[in-house]
DNA sequence: AACTCACTATACCGTCCGGTATAGTATCTG
DNA sequence: CAGATACTATACCGGACGGTATAGTGAGTT
């Protein structure tokens, strides 16, 4: 496995657990086998090297999202599926999940806040798209796709961030009373 | 106004715009218009402070959650006055919910963590015991208590997000429809 | 007036931080 | 073999960090 790839996994592994501040860039390289000047020259400074990991990471993701969250008429069908590709995901990738979760809610116009920021911005938008339109077809909905986007995020986070504390299984079973349960409220 | 309290409320400001780490002793000292030894004299160390910090504003907090999260067979009503009191709280003292917030995100096990960790061991035992009596009147919530609290939790925090954020406003509107939604998930 | 005690100012400590200047090496191309 | 390119090692920089040793200062007590 090349220096880079090291590098980028053994500082995924040590934001996640320690924070992107706590964590030097010394300790980094040492923990990669490499010295720092080989770190700046792959990825110029700590935080171009958080923006290629975060990167990584969540532009395939975000792709899987925008496949399952595209509208077609069947809400509850457009949930579970959405929910199912964040929990395949989060099961694929609990450390970067974890340090992703973290990076949403460090000081907001803080530099790593600003490198998570773009992407959660994208999805965002992904999920207010999804509501938007279903509200045609929900009419007791209206006006309220800003704060539904929001509490299905919230609700996904909720269920994942249980998962990582060991508190519950991430399977189907969660998967469908989550959605469920959300379901049930909005058609209220 | 003392010193300390000066001190207590620059602190506050700074680590809930800033965050801990990020935030020098130096600085809370002088925008508190003080010098360092000051500030160490009354806290001990920056994690004293924040020690300090944390249980003035949690404690009573938690005092008043007790009260509302006990219950007394009527679940419906409890979980309004519970979310009340969150609302309430977070209306009073946003920078403080703020803070608190972002350092429930820091890494588990760093100093930041621990402070905030035990207040919200107790919170969680308070939702827990909520649900595990509830569920003797709701036989369809059997052995979901841990999940429900942790999800009733992550509602309240969700909307109090939004609500910093700008998104919505946090009135009663919001908190009857967001428990609303909540007990729908429960009762199916 | 003498003493105590709570508090504050000056100046400093060792350590670690992100980042870099410089020099060197291995590999590939001609 | 000669040169270029990509990568890596040694050693260092200025600055900020949390924390402290020392020396006061002012008010209350006896």
């Amino acid at each position: 496995m090349e220096n880079r790839t090291v590098i980028l996994n053994c500082a995924l592994e040590l934001f996640a657990a320690r924070g992107y501040d706590a964590v030097g860039v010394q300790e980094i390289a040492e923990a990669a086998g490499v010295t720092k000047p080989t770190l700046y020259h792959y990825f110029g400074s700590k935080l171009g090297l958080l923006h290629t990991l975060v990167e990584t990471y969540h532009e395939p993701f975000l792709q899987r999202v925008e496949l399952a969250a595209h509208y077609d008429g069947d809400l509850p069908r457009t949930l579970v599926e959405t929910g199912a590709v964040f929990f395949h995901f989060a099961r694929e990738n609990p450390v970067y999940y974890r340090l992703q979760l973290a990076l949403n809610f460090s000081p907001r116009g803080s530099e790593p806040w600003q490198v998570i920021a773009v992407w959660n911005e994208r999805q965002r938008a992904q999920f207010e798209t999804l509501f938007r339109e279903a509200v045609r077809d929900h009419g007791n909905m209206h006006g309220r796709y800003v704060y539904y986007a929001a509490a299905f995020a919230g609700l996904i986070n909720t269920c994942i961030g249980l998962w990582l504390n060991g508190s519950v299984e991430l399977d189907e079973e969660l998967l469908r009373s989550a959605m469920r349960q959300f379901q049930y409220g909005i058609y209220s």
